[in-house]
DNA sequence: TTGAAGTTCTACGTTACGTAGAAACAGCGC
DNA sequence: GCGCTGTTTCTACGTAACGTAGAACTTCAA
């Protein structure tokens, strides 16, 4: 349960981005943003979509447990539960859990990333 | 492209032990295995396929590059494109990849990895 | 040449996801 | 109070992936 679709990852890229600002977002919100960055860069291209399919889409991913929703308030109001960075790290983790020989895949895993991101581990990891 | 079935998985698991033994898997060989391990290691539980169901699955494991046949033999060989070690951590690269803050990732995803595993990492990066 | 083993073709059921209409609901201005 | 407009829920359809496997074609050996 941990892929998404194109419209989810566009749906969570809008949340993503409200997340940094710790903003909560209205339904009207993010089909402004969306239909802003029509055709730019936040995904899934131009054309607009019905609201009910957002809200749809919405729905899937609360019950992914990857968005939050405040029923209180009239329009409710969306957020991430995670940061994006927190999401990814989460499921690189997923991937690596499932595998019998954890440091072996690690050992192929720094073999192939950039230098700088091998210093940030360096840093990360401290002085041994 | 990236994610596996359950039966997928566990097609490649029988693979993936024959890939450390540098074996080229035959059907035959794959079913014994398979039933052996019934109920076992070796996933899916102990009921026995179908012969065409594990073709079929070994058709689309070797459509998505995953598989490789060699078909000059009679009854075809099968095995593994890379090791299971490789493909994890190539999977790894995959969910790291799409994301905007690389380093922030990986700041996360090292907070949460063992310290042995932290320890391993460090002889790996070697010293800066 | 015939039969068993292997392979390909085709297909059906289930589930995830993109998509959205129809209907129920909740405030707001009159 | 009442209807209009924005919001949410319910329901549903189409496509694709995957588990599953029958039917038919191909090989090789006896």
């Amino acid at each position: 349960m941990a892929s998404l679709g194109e419209l989810e990852r566009a749906v969570m890229d809008l949340l993503w981005a409200g997340h940094e600002a710790a903003t909560a977002n209205t339904l009207r919100d993010m089909l402004a943003q969306s239909t802003a960055a029509h055709g730019g860069a936040a995904g899934h291209e131009g054309k607009d979509l019905a609201v009910t399919t957002v809200l749809t889409v919405l729905s899937r991913l609360e019950k992914k447990g990857l968005v939050e929703r405040e029923r209180g308030m009239r329009p409710h109001r969306y957020q991430a539960v995670s940061s994006r960075e927190d999401h990814t790290a989460e499921l690189m983790h997923e991937v690596l859990g499932s595998a019998p020989d954890r440091e072996a895949v690690l050992a192929r895993f720094i073999g192939s990333v950039t230098e700088s991101e091998a210093e940030t581990l360096r840093k990360l990891l401290g002085h041994s």
